[in-house]
DNA sequence: CTGAGTGTTCTTCG
DNA sequence: ACGAAGAACACTCA
């Protein structure tokens, strides 16, 4: 689930419940996601109030008074949510920030691959974890300058959070696509046409992913996520999501840099 | 039972 | 020394 978008639309739900209010209890259901020790954690938030959420690539943050950030990383399976009892506490609730009205934010990851941690700023954290510029505004001028450097596959380059954050698996495969470009190619090797095209289409799909708070199976049809299977196409008992939207041909599968990839062996041309 | 998975980080290898 | 590939992490669900 998480990348950027999601991200964004975790952010907005924290914003709205937590900005002004004061943290009275944290409940530590699993140690587990913790950077931060649980008893530093603890002295940090109890008693600090939320003035502020900001987000950076995938990394969503909490400004508190103390100047200190919380900073939440949702790896793979993360999520949050909100409850007032114990017994609707939502399943796979790692940690539980308790609010001084009594309402409870809940960082849920089954998977505990998410992370939390209190950093003494976002600009201090960005630097620790090398992440570059958040996706959305990474300018063409970047872009151009980041890929002529390397001479990896354009895939693994994109995913590479120094490059631009946020960018996570399928952004990079649903941007490649509507680029045009093939997920093999070489970074360097992309003419000026094609990176202006992959700047474009950075902005148009997670423009278009946030705008849908990232919910999958409400994006375009012209988009090659539906080929993932992961939601309900939008037409029911129906096989086209296999093929490209575009031309209809089959959706290629295979492994770049490691990861699941989904292509058109047409529309991404290889050479 | 097996395998695959939206992310990051560490190790290994060239 | 550096980049890149691969494995590891931890767990659920199909």
């Amino acid at each position: 689930m998480p990348e950027l978008p999601e991200v964004e639309t975790y952010r907005r739900f924290l914003d709205a419940l937590v900005v002004g209010q004061r943290l009275a209890a944290v409940e530590v259901l699993d140690a587990h996601v913790l950077v931060t020790k649980e008893a530093e954690l603890r002295a940090a938030l109890v008693g600090a109030t939320v003035l502020a959420t900001q987000r950076l690539g995938k990394n969503c943050f909490l400004e508190l008074s103390t100047g200190q950030v919380l900073v939440l990383h949702f790896g793979m399976t993360g999520d949050v949510g909100a409850y007032r009892d114990d017994h609707d506490r939502p399943r796979f609730t790692r940690v539980a920030f308790h609010l001084a009205d009594g309402l409870r934010v809940a960082f849920i990851d089954p998977r505990k691959f998410g992370r939390i941690r209190v950093a003494d700023s976002v600009a201090a954290y960005q630097r620790e974890k090398h992440l570059g510029p958040d996706a959305l505004d990474l300018s063409p001028e970047e872009l151009t300058a980041a890929l002529g450097r390397r001479k990896t596959l354009v895939k693994p380059a994109l995913l590479d959070q120094r490059l631009a954050a946020g960018l996570g698996n399928w952004i990079v495969d649903e941007v490649l696509f509507q680029a045009g470009i093939h997920p093999e190619r070489i970074a360097a090797s992309l003419n000026a046409a094609e990176v202006s095209r992959l700047h474009a289409a950075i902005q148009l799909v997670l423009r278009t992913a946030i705008e849908h708070e990232a919910s999958y199976q409400r994006f375009p049809l012209s988009f090659i996520i539906h080929a993932r299977e992961w939601d309900a196409y939008p037409v029911p008992q129906s096989d086209d999501y296999k093929r490209c939207p575009a031309d209809q041909s089959t959706i290629v599968k295979k492994y770049v840099g490691g990861r699941a990839t989904y292509f058109c062996p047409v529309c991404q041309k290889e050479t």
